[in-house]
DNA sequence: TCGTTGATCAACCATTTGGTTGATTACATC
DNA sequence: GATGTAATCAACCAAATGGTTGATCAACGA
């Protein structure tokens, strides 16, 4: 993935906002109103949130006469978890090879004891 | 997880320098100056990235005399990948009852026309 | 064709952010 | 104690962000 496509879903996800719009799209497609519906912001504000899901990638949308409803794409969403796995599991392989290498040296120093 | 927690998270990754850091804290512990290095800009700059991803829960940091070694805390990134697939597996559960439905409204379709 | 409704565009404002330079704190070593 | 080094603090600047209001565009229904 690259530098930019990650900065903009990341930083799409960094906003109480969008991620309610991502939490009800995960139930089912909706437009504009019915997002903008359950918050004290404009409409004009939640289109502009749209349009950051949809640049980032988590969001895509479709014509439907006079509406256009948003739909979440849980590929974006999984290439996001990719990518922070990847370090979260080196992480914990190293934090195991320490715990290694340590009771290594403590069963070091229980024989030289004995 | 709280609106505060994973907005500080989610905007501490929307930056390829402090993706970098975390990139490079997944293989070991590493203190500023040695996190600085490959980067073209300011020790002052990288402290300053530190703090937003202490800030976020997802480093700590540790004293050892003079230097600060930064540590990678792979609970963190695993509460964030815990948020995501909540919403990806929702989703993706809604687009297969939805194809259900649709292949369901086929049949009825098939047999009508036999 | 005309009014209504879904949605965006445009201009503007306050705040935040990523970076800089220069000064300062804290620890280690001589 | 004096010097050097790890790291942060402080003040500042340019650019991006989240919000507003007002105007505009596009499609539907009478």
């Amino acid at each position: 993935m690259e530098d930019d496509t990650l900065d903009a879903a990341f930083s799409a996800l960094a906003d109480p906002a969008r991620r309610a719009i991502i939490a009800r799209l995960s139930r089912s497609s909706a437009t504009v109103n019915e997002l903008a519906e359950p918050f004290a912001i404009t409409k004009q504000a939640v289109s502009k949130h749209i349009q950051v899901l949809e640049q980032a990638g988590l969001i895509t949308r479709t014509r439907d006469g006079q509406r256009r409803p948003c739909h979440l794409d849980p590929a974006a969403l999984e290439a996001l978890t990719g990518w922070i796995d990847t370090y979260r599991l080196e992480a914990e392989r190293q934090y195991r090879r320490l715990d290694g290498v340590l009771s290594t040296l403590k069963d070091q120093h229980s024989k030289e004891r004995s």
